[in-house]
DNA sequence: AAGATACTCCCCCAAATTCGGTATTTCATT
DNA sequence: AATGAAATACCGAATTTGGGGGAGTATCTT
């Protein structure tokens, strides 16, 4: 017989947070362990309860949830987190993510979505609207890459030798995997070499990596 | 009247290349306008047809998803990508968001899961299940943490021997840099090798760019 | 003193790459 | 129909690399 998964509720608006408690009990396998209309004792708070998932807006006075969620997962690391708000914006999502947050939703969502977050955070998941996740997304990408450069005028079929040749591939791999002769990948190279102003193949890597042609 | 929204399906299985087709085209507001087993020739093919969004397997035979969804977004940046795999590794992750994919889902999701997610990465939205977004999280905070350099054990000439690989010289280059003989170049790369588990100067230099060994 | 590690250099040989050409087919455009 | 660009393919030779050894010196550790 699984346990009710226990969760607290952070959220300073007296309607939502018990809007939200008593969603919590009255659907099967949850329970609402606290509720809490401020994070000013959070640490205190959650040793006096049981508690697997915190449930935790991100504008309250006092302390905010994305800090209380850094305390959160510094004390009880194997407490979920789980973020509402009605923001979107890509600093607020940067440093929920940062402070160690389950997921992150908004506060729009139905009932239903908000019970589906909770179980999927709950299980190892980590629930996000695509909204959000895109914007995940766009914020991992421009942490993880620069400014995309020139292009060196490579015709499609030099472009895909080029990405070969970055993934470390020889002519005879590259010949195989495009079906092509090795020949034939020889002459691309050539031509790639010309195109680039290199004279071997590092060299042509090198370039293509640091400049982000391919 | 809001115009089809048309797909293309990058899928080496037959069967389920043949099925997604059939799905996309008898849902309303979709279109199948393309479907091959490989991207040997991706940027040509799309060239040929119309395209808002493409539907990306990683595994394929010659180029991988992840190469071809570089390239696509090289190329026709407009193009949203949405990447559909078997694996859920955070190395494939990783690779296919630096690659600019707007999604990642799994071969095991249902028809209407499947139509879903083709509707959230046209909209804007990066749809992707909640396992996965909890990957990315994870892969996203690792990053912003701390970058962990491996540095696979190499020794201090080793280094520098790599970063002159890296910089496109030649055997005779480095030695004539460094001011040794280029046998002992030589000896240096061929211990480069053995450490970094690599079999030629691209693949050297290739791995020495993205993990940032140098 | 013995071992380990880093750095240095050499030999051999096979394999791969580079470089200089030539040449055909296809396809889009003029 | 002609042109040109792109992709395909081949030849041959000069050169560079890759993989297998061995080996000496210096430094540092045990």
């Amino acid at each position: 017989m699984e346990r009710d998964i226990q969760i607290c509720v952070f959220e300073d608006n007296k309607h939502l947070r018990e809007s939200l408690q008593l969603l919590i009990n009255n659907t099967d396998g949850f329970q609402c362990t606290g509720a809490f209309p401020n994070c000013k004792n959070v640490l205190t708070d959650l040793k006096e309860v049981d508690c697997d998932l915190c449930l935790m807006d991100i504008e309250m006075p006092g302390i905010s949830g994305i800090e209380a969620t850094q305390l959160i997962k510094k004390e009880f690391p194997e407490i979920h987190v789980l973020i509402q708000t009605v923001f979107s914006d890509d600093d607020s999502i940067f440093r929920a993510i940062c402070a160690g947050a389950s997921g992150y939703i908004l506060k729009s969502s139905s009932p239903v979505q908000y019970i589906e977050a909770l179980t999927d955070a709950q299980s190892g998941g980590a629930p996000m609207s695509p909204s959000i996740a895109r914007k995940v997304l766009q914020i991992f990408k421009s942490h993880n890459e620069h400014i995309p450069k020139k292009d060196y005028d490579l015709t499609d079929k030099e472009k895909l030798v080029l990405t070969e040749l970055t993934a470390g591939k020889s002519y005879k791999m590259i010949a195989s995997d495009l079906s092509i002769s090795s020949e034939t990948v020889k002459t691309h190279i050539k031509n790639i070499y010309v195109k680039l102003h290199v004279h071997s193949s590092t060299e042509a890597v090198a370039k293509a990596i640091q400049e982000r042609i391919i």
